[in-house]
DNA sequence: CAATACCTTACATCAACTGTAAGTGTTTAT
DNA sequence: ATAAACACTTACAGTTGATGTAAGGTATTG
């Protein structure tokens, strides 16, 4: 069954909700620290994140902006702040769903069956900006477009996206797709970059990996 | 830009949906009869549906039901009852999401863009069922698996897909794959429904495809 | 039990992907 | 200015996976 991870500072709401899931038959684990919850996620891998706003430290609103950058499942916010401007943030932030305490069991849970189903199609793919890669298959989706990469090319694209908007050195990617940066003729790397960057041209995205002179390469991709 | 289909029957609130989305840039068109509204919706083929619950003739509920086993663009139903139970009625018949009128402008774009650009990377995609495939990858997800077609298998289960619940005749399938059933020998077709077979089989769905004696082949789906 | 329809496996051909090699272009430092 | 270092591009050949053909086996029907 699905994982479902729950942030919620309050004990007593938290509870609450694990019940409420774990009733359904969802496997629900929980925050033990807010000091730093995003690795605690981003290791769980949930399906799905139910996340409050107001938490200690780290705001529900960062937290989730962060998530959206690195992990491709859902995120519901339930908070008790019930302004649109609130809700229009959320949404904005990538949210996938912005419920207000008190929020109905069913409702919730309802809602949250949605976002399961929804991203039960889009499984293993990485977003940043416009950009979406299947990991599986290594097709590349931006605005109306898509190509599918070969492996090789699609194997770097992956690490460039890990890494976004850091820069990947050579050594992490000759490491990552040759087993080694020993005895491998970095010109191997370059040829690759060359079909890349071919294949990323055919559906209009020029420019899109940039080389940074003795170190690496680096994805430039235009905000959505 | 995408399209979105308005579908109201009270002029007055129609018109100012029409002009809310228009205003952010949308091509919008809406109902102009409702009488037979289910095939002027599928002909118009937006990437999102606003739909209302109380309209003349079939009800938006079964409508939305309708549309959702044959199409794949998101709906957004916008209603004015409240009540809960017609929103666990709305999202459990596939509804992307649920809004009661009155609703703000900014609230509603806010949630149709949201379903858009979710929407936006599941394209390309027939869905039956459980089932999903990625038509630009032969990518087959089902439950928690997956497996990558051929490009001969993929295009057969396609036509298999397009067909369910109905049968694809040899004919159709011949025609449709190798361009004629004439100078076609039938084995090719046994051939590939082997290895079609053989690979749904690695992610356990096991006699998915049935053989109709003397006419041709059948999806067997289990419903979600 | 024979005829028909369907299934399975092996094999050769073909196309796409991949790494190597060699040569060209660009940037940096002296 | 010029050489050295770094990066890019193109061509080529080996390898791999997909595909259609062929041949033989299995199941269903009357």
């Amino acid at each position: 069954m699905n994982k479902i991870m729950v942030i919620e500072d309050d004990i007593y709401l938290r509870e609450e909700l694990i019940n409420t899931f774990a009733k359904k038959g969802y496997s629900v684990s929980s925050i033990s620290s807010f000091d730093a919850p995003e690795k605690e996620i981003l290791n769980n891998n949930p399906d799905l994140a139910v996340l409050d706003i107001n938490l200690p430290g780290k705001s529900g609103f960062e937290l989730c902006k962060w998530l959206k950058a690195r992990a491709s499942f859902p995120i519901l916010i339930l908070t008790a702040r019930d302004t649109l401007s609130d809700e229009l943030y959320a949404l904005g932030l990538g949210a996938d769903d912005f419920l207000t305490k008190p929020c109905h069991p069913d409702r919730l849970i309802a809602r949250a069956e949605r976002l399961l189903q929804t991203y039960g199609k889009v499984r293993n793919l990485i977003q940043v900006g416009d950009l979406v890669l299947d990991i599986d298959t290594y097709k590349v989706i931006w605005k109306n477009a898509h190509v599918v990469l070969s492996d090789t090319e699609g194997r770097i694209l992956k690490v460039l996206l890990e890494r976004y908007p850091e820069l990947a050195s050579k050594q992490e990617l000759l490491i990552e797709l040759w087993g080694s940066e020993e005895y491998v003729d970095e010109n191997i790397l370059q040829v690759n970059m060359t079909r890349l960057r071919k294949s990323l041209d055919s559906i209009g995205l020029r420019d899109m990996v940039q080389t940074v002179r003795g170190q690496g390469y680096r994805l430039e991709v235009s905000k959505p």
